[in-house]
Order: structure tokens, then C-alpha cells, then sequence
DNA sequence: TTTTACTTTCTCATTTTATGGGATAGGATG
DNA sequence: CATCCTATCCCATAAAATGAGAAAGTAAAA
């Protein structure tokens, strides 16, 4: 069916993922949300986006509206409607950090075979959430509940890449405030520069003794960091060329994380 | 189809607003999201709810799952998704206050025939947002784009009526630092709370002389103030009675407008 | 004003698509 | 190992969705 069947003359946005078969029309109806979500679009335009006749767009338009997921300005088009800001603020409470990161994280772990660790920012320290052991046997002291400083933790590095560099100095001066390990801002610096360039984070044994550790930014749907992940091991295991290509992994599985709460890509905004 | 069709022998609960026929699926889809706004939600307890079949609960919840609408934990039940976390986000930039109130605050100026403004929280004033004049030949001075005091202005109490009673009086210190009418604290502090207790706001010729008010605050889906309506007019139209009056109609105006943004009121949350 | 060029809405015969009964698979729990 | 409940799959039936085209609105042009 679709346009004219014979000949898929259309150059290829059209054809959407199938998904499961048997609810058609629900799921035209949820794709055209997709189509909206860039200011108002007119009818014309909407059904040329969706391969559909205007007939059916204009019914399925209309059902999205009587439930308020879309309104219709004359003259103007179709755009997202308030009942979306109420299932995204509902969804919002519904989401919890630590189940959604879960199943990550246990992948994450079986695949590096090290301990995985889930954290947040909390009064300016990381806060551990959860925890998953890895195989080897490597004594990691940290437990759930835990509260570390942010600059000397990969976690804390993580959660703070988005942190303006001018509030770096106070950040770092608290934390090494109460002794502690002797580190030269200088180049502390240096390295958070380059940590916050990449988007993800090294320990290099700052906060514990052989141990080192690859961190990575979990984001909500409104871009901010809302919490991290690690990977953790003994200093042995954790050679500079592993940690390169551990930070892939890691910040895969923060990406997706982030995906579950709602996050996009920027690059994929746009088609 | 729906049942038996024979003789609608259902109690109540299972038949919807039937809305625009020929969808159906997708009316049904997007009816499954409601059922799922409290928690978790196993598959039997949510085909028994929609009313329908188990087979078609299925695949319904699926169409809904595989374009991030739900999700579903094994032994749980199906949750809120994360793409209306993404789609939620997006309308919220979509969304513009001015254009939402339109419709309804020319409604009210037509059936009250008075001036109405819309207006916002900026910099602890009241930005005047939009103005639709009233019939009555009555001089209001405000202009849009002006920012008046909070504390004299109906606008601007509507606004305050969830700001705790501590941050009043500096406030009030503030508005009239620069000379102005003198009012004593106390007696406007009186007045305010019976305001906050209302969800309403009067101005009794406070801010501009023969000129009263009322005016309601707008919220959004996160039940924070995010603006405010009044009617305005001259003394002369605007006794006591009147304000009373008026009330309901500037409250219910009001929580149209905070519908569409996406506020839910609480008695209607939970069914 | 009337005309023109739209955009939006509605109608209805055709047929594709959704439906739900029931069978199957999967996992807990006792 | 038997039981019980949840989740998934299959398929003939019939109802619901489809889209061509006509009609009704609207805004700008003549």
C-alpha cells in the first residue's frame, strides 16, 4: 500500500523502521510525534514526511490531538502538545538512576571483567549508588553509599567535566584541603583539561594506591550530568593503552544509560 | 467489535471518551500510557483495565516498547518510557506561554469585558507578557514589555502565592524603597496571606488609583508558578462582589492555561 | 466586493489490518 | 516434579483503517 506500491520511488526518508506487525496505525501514530518535533508543521508537509495521503494523516493527526499529545494552530501547523510535558514529567519520577543503569553496568562488567561503579554528585562529592564486583580479585575499597571527593576519584572527574573551569581551583582546594595525598594543581589541570575535552576520565592512583580507573557522564534529556559510571581495577591490569580503549566502552555504556533517560545525541537530532 | 458488542453489559469504568473514530490502535495506545502514570503495571491488571484482550494488551504495550514509549521489567510490568522524557523535554521548548494563553485569556477579556494581562517572573517584578483590551473605555496604563512591582500589583501577588511568607517582607521593602504610596506591612501582609491561602490575588487601587484587579497564577507541569492572569478595571465596575465573582472565572481561566502546559490538578491524578 | 489559491475537513466503498480465542512457552513457587 | 501464573505466539474472522476525491473553510489577490 503505502504510496503507489509499485515502484518505491521515494528516495528513502520514508521508509521508517518496520517494527512489530499487527498495529499499524499505532505506530504511524507515535512516529509522526517525530515529525513535530522541530516548530510547527504544516499538513502538506506532514504527510509528505510520513509517506501518507493527507486523508490519513489528517485522521491520525486528529486522534494525537483529541488526546492532546499534539495541538493544531490554523494556518500554522501541528506541534507537540501538553500531554507530553505531563507523561515526561510523570516518566521523570518513574525513572530511577540505579534500575535504569543496572543492566548496563552488569554488561559493562562482564565485559571488562572488572568493578563497575555508579555514582552521582551529592553536596560536591561523588556519591556511590551501586556497585558491581568484578571477576578478578582486586580489593576495591569504596562501598555503596560512600561519599568521595570529586577531583581525585574518576567518578568525581566524570561528574565534573561539565564544570567551568574557574570553579576547578575551590573544587580541588576543599578536596586537598584535609591532607591527603600531596598532588601539584598545575598538573591536576592539565590532565582535567584533557578529561573534560573527551568527555570521559582517568584515575591514575590519585585517590587509591594501584588503582586506576576509566569514568564516563551519564546525561538526562536536558543535556546535564546526572551521574557516572567507572571501571575500576588494580594498577596491573590497567596499562595506559587499556585505559585508551576502555574509555570506548565506557562511554558507550554511559551513552546508552543516558539514552534510557531520555538523552539524545545532538548529531542525531537533526536529521 | 469491543466486547460483545451485544448489549453493553460493562459496568462503567471500561468505556473511554470514545473521541474520532478510524483510530482506534492508536487511540488505544495512547490511552495504555495513562494506565501506566502510577508505577509499574503487570500485563493481566493492564489488559483488565483497558478492557481489552490479552493478545491485544500485548501487542499494543509492544508497538508502545519498541518506540520508547514503555518499558517493560520481566515479573514487574510495563513503566513509562524514555522517549517521552525526550519528547516532554522538547515540548517544553516548544511551548511558548504567550501563544498557549492567547485563546483563553481573549475568552475571558470577551465574557468579562475588562482588560486582562498576562505576565511572568522577571528579576523579581512582573513582566507584562501580552494584553487584550476590554470593551469599557477604561485608561490602563501597563503596556506590555513594562515591569511592575510584585507586591502592588494583582499580577504580581498572583506570582508570590507560593513564595514563602519569609521572603514577603523584603519583597515589600524592596517594591517601596523608592517612596510610592505608603501601605502599612501589616495590613498588605494580612492581605497577602488570605491571597496565598486562596490561590488568587486582589489589587485594591494599590498600584495604579481607581484601578482593581484579580488575578490567578499559571502553572506547569511541575506545579511551579511559571506565570499569571488578572483582570483589570476601573473602580467603578469593580466592587467586592464583583472581585468574588470574578474569581472562579480568572481561577478557572487560569488552570485552562496550566492544563495546557502540561499541569495536572492533584484531585484528578489519581482517578 | 469577487476571484483565486490555497489548507483543512469529510465521505464512503474497498481491502488491508487489527482482533481475540486459544495454544504454547517460560519461570517461579511449593 | 507438579502447579500456577505470566508472557508470547498463531491464525481465521471481521471489523477498522485506508485513500481518492469531493466539500468546506480561509486568506490573500484582483
Amino acid at each position: 500500500m503505502r504510496q503507489k506500491s509499485s515502484n518505491e520511488k521515494l528516495p528513502a526518508a520514508s521508509e521508517k523502521r518496520a517494527g512489530p506487525q499487527g498495529s499499524q496505525t499505532l505506530l504511524r501514530g507515535l512516529d509522526m510525534l517525530d515529525q513535530v518535533v522541530d516548530g510547527p508543521i504544516p499538513l502538506p508537509e506532514l504527510s509528505a514526511r510520513m509517506g501518507l495521503t493527507r486523508s490519513t494523516t489528517h485522521r491520525l493527526a486528529n486522534a494525537l490531538i483529541d488526546r492532546g499529545f499534539l495541538v493544531f494552530f490554523p494556518r500554522e501547523g501541528y506541534q507537540l502538545g501538553p500531554k507530553l510535558l505531563q507523561l515526561g514529567f510523570l516518566a521523570q519520577s518513574q525513572v530511577d538512576l540505579i534500575q535504569t543503569a543496572r543492566p548496563h553496568i552488569e554488561s559493562l562488567a562482564m565485559r571488562t571483567e572488572d568493578t563497575v561503579h555508579l555514582g552521582r554528585l551529592d553536596d560536591e562529592r561523588a556519591l556511590y549508588l551501586d556497585k558491581i564486583p568484578g571477576r578478578r580479585r582486586v580489593e576495591i575499597s569504596s562501598r555503596v553509599g560512600d561519599r568521595q571527593p570529586l577531583t581525585s576519584t574518576g567518578l568525581g572527574k566524570a561528574l565534573m567535566v561539565d564544570t567551568p573551569p574557574s570553579e576547578w581551583r575551590r573544587l580541588f582546594d576543599t578536596d586537598h584541603a584535609s591532607g591527603g595525598v600531596p598532588i601539584d594543581y598545575a598538573v591536576w589541570e592539565e590532565r582535567m583539561k584533557s578529561y573534560a575535552a573527551a568527555g570521559r576520565a582517568f584515575d591514575l592512583e590519585e585517590n587509591e594506591d594501584q588503582i586506576r580507573c576509566v569514568a564516563a557522564p551519564i546525561r538526562d534529556a536536558s543535556n546535564r550530568i546526572v551521574g557516572a559510571i567507572s571501571v575500576s581495577s588494580a594498577a596491573q591490569y590497567m596499562d595506559d593503552q587499556r585505559m585508551d580503549a576502555l574509555s570506548d566502552d565506557v562511554l558507550a555504556t554511559a551513552r546508552a544509560i543516558s539514552t534510557d533517560l531520555g538523552w539524545q545525541d545532538e548529531k542525531a537530532t537533526r536529521k
